[in-house]
DNA sequence: GAACATTTCAAACAATCGTTTAATATAGAT
DNA sequence: ATCTATATTAAACGATTGTTTGAAATGTTC
């Protein structure tokens, strides 16, 4: 193998990831991809076989690591014992959730191209809810759970949806400012995360207290 | 004017809106909807002067229509009086803001679309903000400040955040059932709208209690 | 240096895109 | 019936799409 055969691999990975994020699958030709990673047109069908693949392999690739990320930090959480609160599990969570928007201008790309992909899929079908939405759901309930025994599993489902939700929203917003969205009241995403943690921990309590009379938690 | 112009003409509108609500801007073609819409490719530019006046004057319509629905909801309830309560508020907000999506099918899609259009523009810029989601917005701040006093109007700001967000995420999850989301529990609306209710109420009551020690309202 | 495999490249491929054109068809008015 | 304005049509426009081709360039091996 060449000398420069990965090093042009990576830069059209490296460019693709950057210009899928930002623009979507559609909106990014095969030509604007080589021509920013500085190669011929053709080089993506000679490393990858076509444009849907070099796109299935970058999404399947930051997926997992999105996965990861989340999977650990409810895990850190909950090996701490049994006194964890609810405010920790979220904000511990809910940092993790919008690290990558905070620190790389990629990272903020790719949640962006996600939140497209729930809606209009171009993904190998299921990758998405399979990989990273189903693991990550199905353990903060059971992290909810744990830490409230008197919320029923049900409730800690409906919990979850309004923790995502709000994570997913801050997003949103944070993707707009850049854009459209200038008459809104400012939006820090630290104190975004100060505020869902305490609403959404308030939230899940009144649920505890209308199931039964229990203690708080 | 001929008879069937306007014919022709609503025709093109409506298959128009079923298919840009569907498949997006970039995944629908001129001949897609002219096909639909059993007419000639070149009739789009005859009436509508292009593809992104047509798309543009589609979203329009609809954005005032949702815009409409959503203010009268909110000053239905304040016209009550004021005995008003949080839970009165959310729930009938938020069955005017799902409303489109319960209903017909179109209405769903076009929630999708908006959801869209709020990551990858292709209306005339700002549209969306100035005339859908500015005015709801304060609107809705508005009234939360009227009827929780002691909560300072930061706070009403993110409330507002929170419920808005659970009412997209229920309009993504609604739309993801349709297609690649089998996995995740069960999602009834009118369940959901129960949750969402009771638990943003919980919410914002938290938030008066941290500020001040006052009433439950 | 010859032989071989790998990588890069310009060029062309067929398909589709939004839009334009010019001719035809149809309507109502005189 | 004639004229005029409007509506519809098939065809073509130039541009762009993802992909393929075959030759040239480059690296590795002997």
């Amino acid at each position: 193998m060449k000398n420069n055969a990965d090093d042009t691999k990576n830069r059209i990975l490296d460019s693709a990831e950057e210009l899928f994020a930002e623009g979507g699958f559609d909106g990014v030709s095969a030509r604007d991809i080589t021509k920013h990673a500085k190669c011929n047109v053709a080089s993506i069908n000679y490393y990858f076989g076509g444009k849907d693949s070099l796109y299935n392999e970058i999404c399947r690739r930051r997926l997992n690591a999105l996965r990861d990320i989340r999977i650990d930090s409810i895990n850190k959480v909950m090996a701490q014992g049994d006194g964890v609160t609810l405010e920790e599990l979220f904000r511990a969570f809910s940092h993790a959730f919008l690290a990558p928007l905070l620190e790389d201008p990629k990272g903020r790309s790719f949640l962006k191209l996600m939140t497209r992909e729930m809606l209009y899929p171009h993904m190998s079908a299921g990758l998405l809810v399979e990989e990273l939405i189903m693991p990550v759901f199905k353990l903060l309930v059971e992290a909810i759970c744990k830490i409230c025994p008197g919320l029923s599993t049900e409730n800690a489902v409906w919990s979850v949806h309004s923790l995502i939700a709000q994570l997913i929203h801050t997003i949103h917003i944070q993707t707009m400012m850049g854009d459209s969205l200038k008459g809104l009241p400012q939006f820090d995403v630290s104190e975004a995360v100060d505020h869902i943690v305490s609403f959404t921990a308030a939230g899940v309590r009144s649920l505890i207290e209308n199931n039964e009379d229990s203690e708080n938690v």
